[in-house]
DNA sequence: ACCAAGTATGTACCACCGTACGCATATTCC
DNA sequence: GGAATATGCGTACGGTGGTACATACTTGGT
């Protein structure tokens, strides 16, 4: 009973890839079943056939970012050793190269807004924020942790919000390294 | 040629709390006159003779709520003279008796999120952004007002994302602490 | 060749949106 | 009391939204 394969397999994905697409550009308010066929260049019934109705079209859009964002900026802190390292890292990740585009950092504004009324979507952040954190505490106390990560959002929020003035390294940095340093202190002295 | 006053003056301040509590609720995408001017108890027409197009009404709702907020986080800081009254008065605007409700942040957020669409909203951002940092430069660098100011604001989406979690007081004292004391010791010592 | 079932699409509802506009009402000036 | 003007209201129009659904197409089994 194996009837019906699909003609195009690449389909579903194209579709989420286009929905994000359009988040990023428009906002999740423009994220309708129409535009996003337009956007992935197929026609309407196809989208609502893959995605029975938009709520799970766009929490499905979501999860792939999620999945392909994580691993991006948590493998270099993964690696940091010293206390210098977590805090390049830190900067990095907020200002530097492996720092999320602006198109990124909307898509996860978007994200958090449409979470406060999806508990799906709050879950999902939830959850990368706990990641996040899981990271974070292998080198930071978990109250240190809790302040990097808020900061480290607050940071991108900025950048959203002046699109043109790029962030100073050297303040991020010294902030940064003023909380590593805080978590250092209250850690108990190793042997 | 005065002629015609209103009949209720209390209406258009109506309408755009109205607005304010629809957009706290369900979010600016479900902010159309007719739910607002539901929410008002006032008929739809009432909200069209007061504000010719929705952006406006939205634009007028969110410079409400600045206006409004802005005296309430500032007064506490200004009237700070130690490091530690400053750190306090964070401590207070973050999750203390100043903070802002949950509401009110889910509107920030709402505001930054239009503001990526908006330049007039993205403008009142800037200015609320800039009041805070001017109260805050005078008592830290430059570089701690910004880095203060990004990590309260990462602290507000955290309290909006975990509803019911409480910020943990001491851990929020030590973060900002961390960051005064920064400022601190970067401070030209004086005389 | 034929059938069954999954895949893909076009069309058609119905609800709601912003906005326009004509009409009713209240108020002030003369 | 009227005229003028600001206030307040109801309806209607064009457009777009999610969704339902009947129809076609493609594929694999027989």
């Amino acid at each position: 009973m194996r009837k019906g394969k699909p003609n195009d397999p690449e389909r579903r994905t194209r579709i989420l890839r286009a929905a994000l697409e359009v988040i990023a550009m428009e906002g999740v308010h423009a994220a309708s079943y129409r535009r996003i066929a337009a956007q992935a260049g197929v026609p309407l019934g196809s989208t609502t056939y893959y995605f029975s109705d938009l709520e799970t079209l766009i929490v499905s859009a979501f999860k792939t970012l999620r999945d392909g964002l994580e691993p991006r900026y948590a493998s270099p802190l993964r690696d940091a050793r010293t206390d210098d390292d977590v805090v390049d890292a830190l900067v990095a990740a907020t200002c530097g190269s492996t720092a999320p585009t602006l198109d990124d950092i909307r898509i996860y504004e978007e994200m958090h807004r449409y979470g406060a009324r999806s508990p799906q979507v709050a879950g999902l952040l939830r959850d990368l924020q706990e990641a996040s954190l899981v990271i974070l505490r292998r080198s930071l106390s978990d109250s240190a942790a809790r302040a990097v990560d808020a900061l480290m959002w607050g940071w991108w929020s900025y950048r959203a919000l002046n699109e043109h003035d790029r962030l100073d390294t050297g303040m991020v940095h010294d902030a940064y390294r003023a909380l590593v340093t805080m978590a250092a202190t209250e850690r108990v002295p190793q042997k």
